[in-house]
DNA sequence: ACTATATAGTGCGATATCGAATCATATGGA
DNA sequence: TCCATATGATTCGATATCGCACTATATAGT
């Protein structure tokens, strides 16, 4: 078998999954930097996911359900309870009953949120206009196609959830 | 200001900033859903940082330190020494001293943690086959020298560390 | 050699993440 | 209507992750 390789296919077969273990691999590498990166640039007490959390929801005027959020991140929903809980303990976010499901609630940004995400784009700034002064002209216009149609793929085969 | 980009910058400096924000944050999604697929493979009790670990010291034969370990993956040490201590009790790695520096260790993955590390990339493949089988033929090859060199660009662009 | 400083690793307490169980409300079928 | 089952959310206990403080060893300057 090959080095990264799983055993015994066909040549093809082989190289196919070689190319997209690598991809993935990458992907997380790459992940793993911009998050340690964003994570430098939030206020003390804060995390990636509740900034993540509230990017999604700056998205959302009407808001979106907690089991809906935690199915966007692919996260438990206690961990969502979790997140939403901080997020609303500093006013960043508001929740409010369902009126269309008396089980559920509607989270929203709230202004404060606002200000929150966008001080913290603003603070990625000159971060990622460094890293974008390294890498060679085209680079991100070159990925974002291909990214955004394998995170549709990747999306669609999600469990039938 | 646009909606993801951040504030006041010429148009160029603008797009080229939103091009890389939705880059990362494609990025950050196609991560997350490929973690929650890897940790769905891995036993019971085992999350994808030890696993993660592990597929590192797979490709250093002659093993890695602590430090080295934590710099890699971009976490604090006492992560690190928590992760180790989990592989070590469970036999997948194993620990020496560093004949180079008293302070230190020299971690080496083990005969039990490769075969660990070969099942479950062994029942990642079907996983992966089908992805292949659904994304645009090519776009892998397309993606990966693009991300090979973003990566090496954040990489080279970390803290003096 | 001696001291000051830097570095590798760990112990501890706090927060984050997660799985199992629980509670409340919805939904579908007799 | 009543009951069985499904679903949204939370509580609780366990593990993971992290920052701070500490120990031990190394390194540099004198």
């Amino acid at each position: 078998m090959s080095d990264t390789g799983p055993a015994d296919t066909t040549p093809d077969e082989g190289a196919a999954l070689a190319a997209a273990f690598a991809v993935l691999n990458e992907i997380g590498i790459i992940a793993q930097l911009a998050t340690s990166r964003l994570q430098a640039q939030l206020p003390a007490g804060f995390v990636p996911a509740q900034f993540n959390v509230l990017n999604h929801l700056s998205r959302r005027p009407d808001g979106a359900t907690p089991l809906q959020l935690a199915r966007s991140f692919e996260v438990p929903k206690t961990s969502m309870t979790h997140t939403l809980a901080v997020l609303d303990r500093h006013g960043l976010v508001e929740t409010v009953a369902n009126p269309a499901d008396g089980r559920s609630k509607i989270v929203r940004i709230t202004p404060a949120g606002r200000g929150f995400r966008d001080r913290v784009i603003a603070a990625l700034g000159p971060d990622l206009t460094m890293i974008g002064g390294r890498v060679d002209p085209g680079t991100f216009e070159a990925l974002l196609p291909h990214l955004r149609h394998l995170r549709t793929v990747l999306d669609a085969a999600r469990d039938p959830a």
